[in-house]
DNA sequence: AATTCGGGGAC
DNA sequence: GTCCCAGAATT
């Protein structure tokens, strides 16, 4: 495997990595999430589902079992679906043009053009929520539309290689240009268009890429998780359900776990909840 | 264009 | 406590 450059790059598993597959998996986990938290996660589900088909046939309670800790649970079974379809319609291999990972679910325009830079040394430019705090600070100097940041993006790729530019804005972007900026030894500090210009952060308002979110807290996704980490335990029956969500109120309750059942995440049977996929187990 | 979706670490 | 994380899908 190659390594970036030491000192600059951070020592995550699936940096230089170029099997398609593995790529897939790591982008798909590192949506929203940070990357530190994706090392353990990654290593085991590769190990356990080595190929898009191992994924394919696995009852999906499984997958949410091998999810746990990453969060966003419908990425697991988006995920699952594209393996399906990479079977089915790529037979089984990654495809490699952006436009056809862009139709698989799950697979937005950052993920797909990750995939294809990183797994295929395609000439393509990512723009994540690093990148782009990157462009809009050294590079511009102020705020940047989604498209400008693409533009901007592609033009300071160049003739480069994709895998090593892009993953040198992504660690820039983590390491010195974060969203609580540590302009010290920051290797662009010299050139930086934002210290030069100076003023406000141009950083929040560029490329639709620093949404702020709501509370979590007491919220319906709080009370998802809640309910998804009771049932990696196996099936509980609805008093069992019931008394692990005490402090929601009816209408909320049936609401979270309907949801749950709508994304295909959790069935229910007369006798209470299960994780959606589960082998059925005689009593 | 605005919401929804997890959960934990940094501060 | 607040902020934010290698986004994408839905409404």
């Amino acid at each position: 495997m190659s390594r970036a450059a030491p000192g600059l790059a951070r020592d995550l598993p699936w940096v230089g990595a170029r099997e398609p597959w593995a790529v897939l998996v790591s982008e798909v986990m590192l949506q929203q999430t940070p990357a530190a938290r994706v090392a353990g996660p990654w290593r085991a589900f590769l190990e356990r589902y080595p190929t898009p088909a191992a994924l394919a046939v696995a009852p999906l309670s499984e997958v949410l079992t091998a999810w746990r800790g990453l969060g966003y649970h419908r990425r697991a079974r988006d995920l699952q679906r594209a393996a399906g379809m990479i079977v089915e319609r790529h037979d089984g291999r990654i495809p490699t043009a952006v436009e056809d990972l862009r139709a698989l679910p799950g697979v937005g325009e950052y993920t797909a053009r990750a995939v294809a830079a990183f797994a295929f040394g395609a000439h393509v430019a990512v723009v994540d929520t690093n990148v782009a705090r990157v462009l809009a600070r050294a590079v511009a100097g102020r705020p940047l539309a989604v498209r400008e940041a693409r533009e901007e993006a592609a033009a300071l790729l160049g003739r480069r290689d994709p895998r090593r530019f892009n993953q040198a804005m992504i660690d820039l972007g983590a390491l010195f240009c974060a969203a609580r900026p540590r302009c010290g030894g920051c290797p662009l500090a010299r050139v930086c268009a934002w210290r030069a210009v100076g003023g406000e952060d141009p950083a929040p308002a560029s490329a639709h890429v620093t949404r702020r979110q709501a509370p979590f807290a007491g919220s319906d996704r709080q009370w998802r998780g809640r309910a998804i980490e009771r049932l990696r335990d196996g099936p509980a029956t609805t008093s069992e359900m019931h008394r692990h969500l005490v402090g929601l109120e009816p209408a909320r309750r049936r609401r979270v776990l309907d949801g749950l059942i709508a994304d295909g995440l959790v069935t229910q049977a007369r006798e209470g909840f299960a994780l959606a996929g589960a082998p059925r187990v005689a009593r």
